[in-house]
DNA sequence: GCGACAG
DNA sequence: ATCTTGTCGC
């Protein structure tokens, strides 16, 4: 099932099939209940070595209620638009040794806004069957009018959809993309973003996953 | 063919 | 992503 989503193949029409069945099975409507935590997922290299960090928050405060990581090898290259295949199966490693399941998932990478509606937020909800949204620093596929004002937005349009957002999140910074991933809306998804915006480029809970990460790296 | 291209 | 010092602006 999720080696159908996560093959250990590398032809690319395999993979491209795996991405197109991940599309499909996709949803882009609020199917979640109420938001009482929310995770932050972000990965580190060193190496031959991938290391996925989680950290759940208490949505409401922001307050990082816990934290786990797996390391393992990585055996597969960083490709624009397979980026899935490479940090995917890290993610879904250190989900499992989670002991509270979060209500939602913020990933760092696209969500829907891919070629192929399929990036890693998208394939990492599909896989867990939760909900998840895409938070990348720069736009790899669509057309999107930079926002200029801070808490400004525009929607990123794909294919003749709208299929995230630039936001910009805090002056001085470039803006982050946003996209839904699975499970969520794309009104949502700017709603709960803005949330978690606490005076940094980042949302809360990618900024400290990527901070526990650095950390865990450190100390290998 | 050329350029673009999440992390 | 990763390799890296100081430095300019918020």
């Amino acid at each position: 099932m999720k080696r159908d989503i996560f093959p250990s193949e590398h032809d690319s029409w395999v993979l491209i099939k795996a991405q197109e069945m991940v599309a499909s099975c996709a949803l882009v409507e609020d199917q979640f209940g109420e938001l009482k935590t929310i995770a932050g997922v972000d990965q580190a290299f060193l190496g031959d070595e991938i290391i996925s960090g989680i950290v759940v928050l208490d949505y409401d405060t922001m307050d990082v209620m816990e934290k786990t990581c797996s390391v393992e090898e990585v055996d597969f290259p960083y490709i624009p638009t397979f980026l899935s295949f490479r940090e995917g199966p890290a993610i879904l490693s250190a989900f499992r040794s989670l002991k509270t399941r979060p209500d939602l998932l913020m990933i760092d990478g696209c969500g829907i806004n891919h070629p192929r509606k399929a990036g890693l937020a998208t394939c990492i909800g599909v896989a867990l069957d939760i909900a998840t949204i895409g938070v990348a620093k720069k736009l790899l596929c669509g057309m999107v009018k930079e926002p200029t004002s801070v808490g400004e937005y525009n929607f990123i349009l794909l294919d003749g959809q709208y299929v995230g957002a630039s936001l910009l999140s805090k002056k001085g910074s470039k803006p982050i993309v946003i996209a839904p991933g699975h499970k969520v809306s794309l009104r949502t998804t700017i709603k709960i973003v803005r949330h978690c915006l606490r005076g940094h480029k980042l949302p809360e809970p990618i900024l400290v996953a990527h901070n526990y990460v650095g950390e865990i790296k450190r100390k290998l």
